[in-house]
RNA sequence: GAACUCGUAGCUCAGUUGGUUAGAGCGCUACGUUGACAUCGUAGAGGUCAGUGGUUCGAGUCCACUCGAGUUCACCA
């Protein structure tokens, strides 16, 4: 054996080993559970893990090493005896995947509008291919012992037919509706988003007031007075008391028009001079404020009566607006203010004002509210149902105080918008009738040339030139009017159909995650592991995924998802920062295994950690944890070294001064296994260093030297650390294992190692092959 | 505005249902290369557990308030 531990000559033929004998697999004859020493037990419990599905697309960092504490924990059970399964996959992450994609289009000077939908999908599904091996690879280095025979991605056939499923049986059940409400827009992303998904930043913006009539309003966006429909102010604001129920003659840029003045609670009479313009197309207040009052501010010659749409998908000025059509809004904010004031309708304008704006998490660009036909899901009946599992302990959340916000998210939640505007995810398997008129369509001719408008127009049964089938070939995006006929099926209900160009929100799929997976490997998967035993990920997607698997779960099957959630906090480096690339703080997990190894990475990340809060990380940590694998090995050096000539002096009783040893040996035991238990991790691992080191170590191993403790009770000493340490380091331990095997110090799973080993150690059997995987008793 | 979390050694953090002298890593001081390990050992310095009050035989741990740090949600014409 080498004086000091090399990482780098064990690792990978650890895990080929691993791999060759089928460790990992659940239905595997080399199963701790097949093993003799559990034969006489009931049947084995199931346990098991799902990984968050990493995005395909992307290279792990170090938050996804992370997955350590999944792995720990599924060791751990596999070596109870338990029937365990982790179970992998990749996710195809819908906006952040087109994202990255739209950009390396960039670079080859190209867009998305270059292609049609279909085209674009399958240059996205190959750019994702040809990545996500890298992260397959990054997991199998960090050594995780997940069953690669279950491996799913989120756009496999048989996952998708599943989710669309469960979107028609949602509808069917009346949980599903489409409706004309305002939505988060990123104008570069061309999609909308959850409440879920936007950024919030303070921001200093101008605050215009602007002559309206009569009356004087504040405002930061004069370039939406195109949209106005109506003036509200306060109802028990005296100042302004006489025009409630008035129209107000308005001169304004494009000649003088007309205004009624409203009287709404939600006008705030301190704020600005206490009068509001109602915009209803581009602010979620105004829009409501305009729903209360339809019918006294109602436009019957609009489509959607007051509703004016005066920016469009792309942040342009529409034609509503006049001389600045097709300006981009910043712009036309300048040129408009510009107006007013040779105009002499704006009053004044208070440069220090600061309120909060709403940017995309993606790409920054702020957030505009546009009216967009969405669909929607009912969260009431689903969020009471995961309260009831919630408030009854079916699942039970660790993580300080995530639980009581999980509370509040399900209290509070809006229903949920699930349509996005982009190409790479799961269609949505809703059809419209083109026998309306007015659906509005872009798409690709058969020269390429985008050609966009209403499809009555294009359609050769109306005397246009274009066949139907050509245009769903070569289309882009299609919008549907809030009126429009629709059928929801997964394939289409006949030849007049064009199915809805938008998809679902990723978090949709995801949320199925859990059943999905288990519904499509093998046969019996869902009955024998359903519901899973832990969920194991970042408190940053509680909202965004826990608690919607626990929705989904709940709806879809009757039964919580998971009955544990162990959230961990999030990486830091080692001032308390969050890491990011724009701080050059971020770490490298390859680059730390191939420093220091795998082993020392994960005891680095996981011990101390608690649920829930956040961990601070630095290479002194790694160097730590890396001077532990030494620690471990020069401990197995040293018995190994003398192994053969103690063992055969150690005949007569010495069993009286061992004996205090093995109960500490045993209350150690208990003490982590309780840990464990107890999903407390971090403590777990450490009490296992502090007692290794400073007890095993600094007093037995020094006892041993003078023969206060005996050689073959100092055997199983380390052969019972050996085993409390493999779920945190599996690498050196298993390699130590190996050694102590070939040298016939140990002998293989079954034999029973809480009792003192039989004394004539060299005489012990070897492993056969099958039973090669030694390492997976828990000690009891 | 609201909720949640945190405040323990110079730094980064553990501390399990309240229970002896409050722990680890890194750093620091002195000594030590005796046959597992210098990626080491021995010894040591360093803490009013943010503050105040309360419950208790007993509080770092439970309760109330105060101060400080952070996160999230809501609102902002």
């Amino acid at each position: 054996m080498d004086k000091r531990y090399q990482h780098q000559d064990h690792e990978q033929k650890i895990y080929d080993l691993w791999q060759k004998n089928n460790a990992f697999n659940p239905d595997s004859e080399n199963q701790p559970a097949k093993q003799p020493r559990y034969k006489n037990k009931n049947a084995p419990k199931p346990f098991c893990i799902l990984l968050p599905p990493p995005n395909a697309n992307d290279p792990l960092h170090v938050g996804h090493a992370m997955y350590v504490v999944e792995d720990v924990l599924i060791r751990y059970h596999r070596m109870l005896g338990d029937d365990t399964l982790w179970l992998p996959g990749t996710d195809h992450a819908g906006i952040e995947t087109q994202f990255v994609f739209e950009k390396k289009l960039q670079k080859e000077n190209k867009s998305r509008f270059d292609f049609d939908r279909q085209t674009l999908y399958q240059m996205i599904w190959d750019y994702v291919q040809k990545n996500s091996d890298v992260a397959v690879d990054q997991l199998k280095k960090l050594g995780f012992s997940l069953d690669w025979s279950r491996f799913k991605f989120m756009l496999d056939e048989d996952i998708v037919k599943i989710v669309v499923q469960t979107f028609q049986e949602l509808a069917e059940k009346n949980l599903v509706y489409r409706d004309m409400k305002l939505v988060n827009y990123c104008t570069h992303c061309g999609t909308g988003f959850s409440e879920l998904e936007i950024d919030h930043v303070e921001k200093k913006a101008p605050l215009y007031y602007i002559k309206y009539g009569p009356l004087t309003l504040a405002t930061t966006r004069p370039e939406t007075k195109f949209g106005d429909t109506a003036v509200a102010v306060h109802p028990d604001d005296k100042r302004y008391q006489k025009y409630v129920g008035q129209e107000i003659e308005v001169e304004d840029l494009m000649g003088n028009f007309k205004l009624k003045v409203i009287a709404d609670e939600y006008v705030d009479p301190k704020f600005g001079t206490g009068v509001v313009k109602i915009t209803p197309a581009h602010d979620f207040n105004d829009f409501e404020v305009w729903q209360r009052h339809q019918d006294e501010i109602l436009n019957p010659k609009d489509e959607i009566p007051g509703l004016k749409q005066v920016i469009d998908y792309r942040g342009h000025m529409t034609a509503l607006a006049g001389p600045y059509e097709g300006m981009y809004l910043q712009k036309a904010r300048q040129e408009v203010v510009k107006d007013l004031q040779k105009k002499g309708l704006l009053v004044k304008v208070d440069e220090n004002y600061q309120h909060s704006i709403s940017t995309c998490y993606r790409c920054d660009t702020i957030i505009e509210p546009l009216p967009l036909p969405q669909f929607f899901i009912k969260v009431k009946s689903l969020t009471q149902k995961a309260l009831q599992a919630l408030d009854e302990g079916k699942v039970k959340i660790h993580g300080a105080g995530h639980d009581k916000i999980l509370h509040h998210w399900l209290k509070n939640l809006k229903d949920w918008n699930i349509s996005r505007q982009i190409v790479w995810g799961i269609r949505m398997p809703v059809w419209y009738s083109t026998d309306h008129p007015d659906i509005h369509v872009v798409f690709l001719d058969k020269n390429n040339k985008r050609i966009e408008g209403a499809l009555n127009e294009f359609l050769d049964r109306y005397e246009g030139k274009y066949a139907l089938k050509d245009i769903a070939g070569g289309l882009q995006e299609l919008r549907a009017p809030i009126q429009a006929q629709y059928i929801i099926s997964p394939a289409s209900p006949g030849e007049n159909y064009l199915q809805e160009t938008d998809t679902f929100d990723t978090w949709f799929s995801s949320a199925q995650w859990p059943y999905t997976t288990l519904m499509t490997n093998q046969l019996n998967d869902f009955d024998r592991f359903y519901p899973t035993s832990v969920m194991e990920t970042g408190y940053d997607i509680l909202p965004f995924w826990v608690m919607r698997m626990l929705m989904m779960g709940l709806y879809k099957t009757n039964d919580v998802p998971f009955r544990d959630v162990y959230l961990h906090g999030l990486i830091r480096d080692t001032k308390g920062q969050k890491m990011s690339k724009s701080k050059n703080n971020t770490i490298d997990p390859l680059e730390v295994i191939d420093q220091y190894g795998a082993d020392a990475l994960r005891m680095a990340l996981v011990i101390r950690s608690s649920a829930g809060l956040d961990k601070s990380v630095g290479e002194g940590d790694f160097i730590a944890a890396r001077n532990l694998t030494n620690k471990l090995w020069n401990a197995a050096r040293f018995i190994l070294l003398n192994g053969a000539e103690v063992s055969n002096s150690t005949k007569s009783g010495k069993e009286t001064q061992d004996k205090k040893y093995l109960e500490k040996l045993e209350s150690i035991t208990q003490e982590i296994t309780q840990q464990l238990n107890d999903f407390k991790i971090g403590l777990a691992a450490e009490t296992l260093y502090n007692e290794f080191w400073h007890w095993f170590c600094d007093e037995c191993i020094e006892k041993s030297k003078t023969g206060k403790i005996s050689q073959p009770a100092l055997v199983q000493g380390l052969s019972t650390f050996l085993k409390l340490f493999h779920p945190f380091m599996p690498f050196i331990t298993e390699t130590i294992w190996q050694t102590l095997q070939r040298e016939k110090l140990i002998v293989v799973g079954d034999q029973p190692l809480s009792q003192p080993l039989p004394q004539s150690l060299p005489q012990l059997l070897t492993a056969s092959d099958s039973q090669l995987i030694a390492l997976s008793a828990w000690p009891q």
